[in-house]
DNA sequence: GAGGCGTGGCT
DNA sequence: TAGCCAAGCCT
């Protein structure tokens, strides 16, 4: 059928996600045109699990301070887990640290550009990897963190949630990419934006949503989930807790600390003494030769 | 592959 | 209020 009564054929999801972000998305430092790949890497591992209103100043002066790899890699890993402030999971301070010197020693101070490079290193796994070959080399890739895996189990599975992270993932959104490769990276962070954003975990914004006329979930009714709940990890009174409590006394002493000290994080002495260890066999807690408790300096002559 | 691993804002 | 949730990784 013919004739100005037909509509055009509606634009394809992607080209109408990756339109909707040039008017929407959030001005974010690291999304800077140009940006050294090392700063995406930064901020990617930053935001790993943490949300980007308590990256955005931690970024900051991490960038001004360690510009580059071999900067970084140079700093003592005490300073680093201080700088790390209150992102969460400090592990990834070391690791982020480690991963410098691999890119130092091994790749002559550049982010290696492939993927498979990128999961190399300590720390970058699979999304990391190709975020930073797509935002930081600016490659196609298809990209899938959570918010990613949730837009595709509603709009295009007509699921409420996403379940687990699937090996048909990188090939459901590779299928909504567009075709050509400058606008494909774009969709790669639209997507994830509009997940941020719009399709969200609570209550989605499907009002402002561009590409609302086509999501299977909203055409289905907006189907319950149906699957297993997810169970909500407990803080209170978990290791955890312990381990940030003590971690948080470690940060703010200028001075090596006694158990003494560290007991009155915590009272159950199995508990506060399991964590104390763990964090010993992280490397986030180092021992003196006199037996007391400080960050760890970096130095060659350290007694653990 | 399920569970461990921080922290704090939001509803 | 008390979960729920946030651009995961590793074992």
């Amino acid at each position: 059928m013919t004739g100005p009564s037909r509509a055009a054929a509606a634009p394809p999801a992607g080209e109408v996600i990756v339109d909707w972000y040039a008017t929407a998305a959030r001005d974010l430092p690291w999304r800077t045109p140009g940006v050294d790949p090392w700063a995406v890497l930064v901020s990617e591992v930053m935001l790993q699990q943490t949300p980007v209103a308590r990256v955005e100043p931690v970024w900051r002066s991490w960038m001004a301070r360690w510009p580059a790899p071999a900067d970084l890699a140079a700093a003592p890993p005490a300073e680093v887990i201080r700088a790390w402030g209150k992102l969460g999971y400090p592990r990834r301070a070391l690791r982020l640290r480690e991963a410098a010197a691999a890119i130092a020693e091994r790749h002559g101070g550049v982010v290696p550009d492939d993927v498979a490079a990128l999961e190399a290193l300590p720390g970058i796994g699979a999304y990391t990897a190709r975020a930073v070959a797509c935002f930081g080399y600016g490659q196609r890739q298809p990209v899938v963190d959570t918010n990613v895996r949730r837009v595709v189990a509603r709009l295009v599975h007509g699921r409420a949630e996403a379940g687990n992270a699937r090996a048909t993932d990188l090939a459901d959104i590779a299928a909504l990419a567009p075709e050509d490769d400058a606008r494909a990276v774009r969709f790669s962070v639209a997507v994830m934006e509009l997940g941020a954003l719009v399709c969200i975990a609570g209550t989605p914004r499907c009002a402002a949503c561009p590409v609302r006329d086509r999501c299977a979930w909203r055409l289905a009714g907006y189907p319950a989930h149906d699957g297993p709940r997810r169970r909500v990890q407990q803080f209170a009174g978990t290791d955890r807790q312990v381990r940030g409590r003590l971690l948080d006394v470690l940060r703010a002493a200028d001075a090596p600390v006694t158990a003494a000290a560290l007991a009155t994080t915590w009272d159950d002495a199995v508990q506060r003494s399991r964590c104390l260890d763990s964090l010993l066999t992280d490397g986030l807690v180092e021992q003196t030769a006199d037996g007391l408790f400080r960050l760890p300096t970096g130095d060659v002559d350290q007694v653990t």
